[in-house]
DNA sequence: TCAGCTTATGACAGCGATGTCAACATCTGT
DNA sequence: ACAGATGTTGACATCGCTGTCATAAGCTGA
């Protein structure tokens, strides 16, 4: 282990202006400065974390708490796009994955805080409520795809209102006036704001918003798990004589029992039937065919602007500090849904 | 932040006895250490990482370096694994994503060396051979879903050979005898040895490989892409009149696909058709109807043992180091795959 | 009673970095 | 030529913790 006096021996300084070249302080001679970086370049020195960390009591590590990193495909997206903004701001990142197990959350938060982590991202692969077991905490905390019922801790959460608008308008735009949804289950949240989202878009359009062509496609089991049904409540609303021309569907899952469903009745998509989904996972987007128009969950983004607040809370960069943050939910167009001449 | 110096002078005793009582030294008397413990508690004494890091020169912290985190959908399961394993060493966890991009990886090999991490798990989302850019990074290093070539490096993969077999010997067992194959692209590695699994199970039963049954279901493209052929390949296996009984996927995809190419021509899936996925995923393996009979990829456990692996690297536990290690992948059955008479 | 042992505790140094402050060299304007 | 400003460097203490070694107290058996 190379250190910090090994290359001001070398050098033939002291070891502060090794330290000084190394942080880039201003105050050292060019010449010293250079001599000095081909040194630290040739002996391979890397700084000490720990050491640096304990000197300067804090670390430029910050922590990522996540209940369930693997259950929505792409949401792990949040982690890539917390790190994207981190290495911009030099830092790295500990991550803790709890699998919603409230004793490991706890054994992580102190882990962090042995740490001495810069903030903590806490991020959820669902977009939900959550109440946080952080009791003595006293870093910044920000929360990624959730928020916080008793509002204690800014959020960054995607635009579920706004995606459900932007899901309707474009079938609208198409010239669609019967549109079908088969939504999420009805306790989530997302289906709330996604139908006020559809709804606005209706009303604006001067269409009627039809409860009877608005169904599950999933149903929530007493153990609390979820069954799939979109395949049968796609079926009965193909099967109607004023049959939609167009679905909504509450993600990409449901849009693959609906083609399914239209397959079943001879239905073509897109010629008999548009489809739109939600999240734009790319495995199921890019396997339909035709490929599925759908509107993304902004995961990577959702990342992205956490750790700016984040770094905003700890006072550590300009802005303002929003208690939320809406990342919209851009609509990606592909050849599910057609226009009605 | 309250220190051991702190609870010390609390508890009236010296820091060293403090320390002990942390970390658990038996030559403590009881009646002290509960005294100490009992401060500890009150004052909410975390231990700082960094100064005991720097004091022993070693940390508790293993890097985790993956290419793209979000490619493949449930690859992360790894971390999840990884964590687990870390998690009963009372380890954890510093993650780096390069998104395949070298300049970013060796700043990620720095960061590592700066962080004094015990080892790195060096994960790839695709199973492929690698040929890694740590130069002198003194720590054991240990590759996860890919190997390699230079043999230069403990690794742990899928049994991909296993897999193909496992594959082919449940739809004989089933009493299938000609089985259609819509493979990966044939340059990647899985598919060869996976085409060795087949020709295995097949051998053993005295089956012809048909190479005319075997068709690809992606195809590479000049730029390096992937056009996912699928749906077409299928459609002329699924013509013939010597039509296969059974068609083997090279991924999950592949077979979302191939229900579609058996709907397109009336065949109904598993009792014209038998379809047999791979990977496991479960957003498209519950999502069929009926639900995709697969073989996992056990992402989990490949974390998990790669942290394994890496503790008897580095010295830490018991155990022969293997070179390589292979994990079988499991066989899910579900609905999709049906006995013949 | 006391050497010799075990048990329990503390004093002290030092891990590798940096903040503080002082020292020295060089330059500026009068 | 000199006070004062500016630029460049180093000595030293210190961050929180633990390894080493010393010390003290309590115990054993001859």
């Amino acid at each position: 282990m190379v250190t910090l006096k090994d290359v001001a021996r070398e050098a033939g300084v002291s070891p502060k202006t090794v330290s000084r070249v190394v942080n880039d302080d201003p105050a050292v001679n060019g010449k010293t400065r250079e001599a000095v970086a081909e040194v630290i370049r040739r002996m391979h020195y890397v700084p000490d974390h720990a050491a640096r960390m304990m000197r300067m009591s804090h670390s430029s590590v910050v922590g990522l708490m996540t209940d369930a990193v693997a259950t929505t495909p792409y949401s792990v997206d949040i982690i890539r796009g917390a790190q994207s903004g981190l290495r911009e701001q030099a830092r790295t990142m500990l991550i803790a994955n709890t699998d919603g197990d409230p004793e490991q959350e706890q054994e992580y938060w102190q882990m962090f805080r042995a740490h001495k982590v810069a903030g903590v991202v806490y991020a959820t692969m669902y977009h939900r409520p959550v109440d946080l077991g952080a009791p003595d905490f006293e870093r910044g905390v920000v929360l990624a795809n959730c928020y916080s019922a008793r509002r204690s801790h800014a959020s960054v959460v995607p635009d579920d209102e706004g995606g459900g608008y932007t899901q309707a308008r474009h079938l609208i735009e198409l010239g669609h006036r019967r549109i079908g949804i088969v939504s999420l289950s009805p306790v989530l949240r997302a289906t709330v704001l996604r139908g006020a989202g559809y709804r606005t878009a209706f009303a604006e359009s001067g269409l009627f918003y039809d409860p009877s062509l608005d169904v599950p496609g999933f149903i929530t089991r007493q153990d609390g798990g979820e069954d799939l049904v979109a395949y049968d409540t796609a079926l009965g609303l193909l099967r109607r004589t004023d049959r939609p021309t167009a679905i909504i569907c509450g993600n990409d899952q449901i849009a693959v029992q609906v083609y399914a469903a239209a397959a079943t009745l001879g239905l073509s998509v897109p010629d008999d039937l548009s489809v739109m989904g939600f999240d734009d996972m790319a495995i199921i987007t890019h396997t339909l065919k035709p490929m599925l128009t759908s509107v993304a969950l902004p995961y990577f983004e959702i990342g992205r602007t956490a750790v700016d607040i984040l770094s905003r809370v700890n006072g550590e960069s300009e802005g303002p500090v929003a208690q939320q943050v809406l990342v919209p939910c851009p609509l990606v167009v592909r050849q599910s849904c057609r226009q009605l001449v």
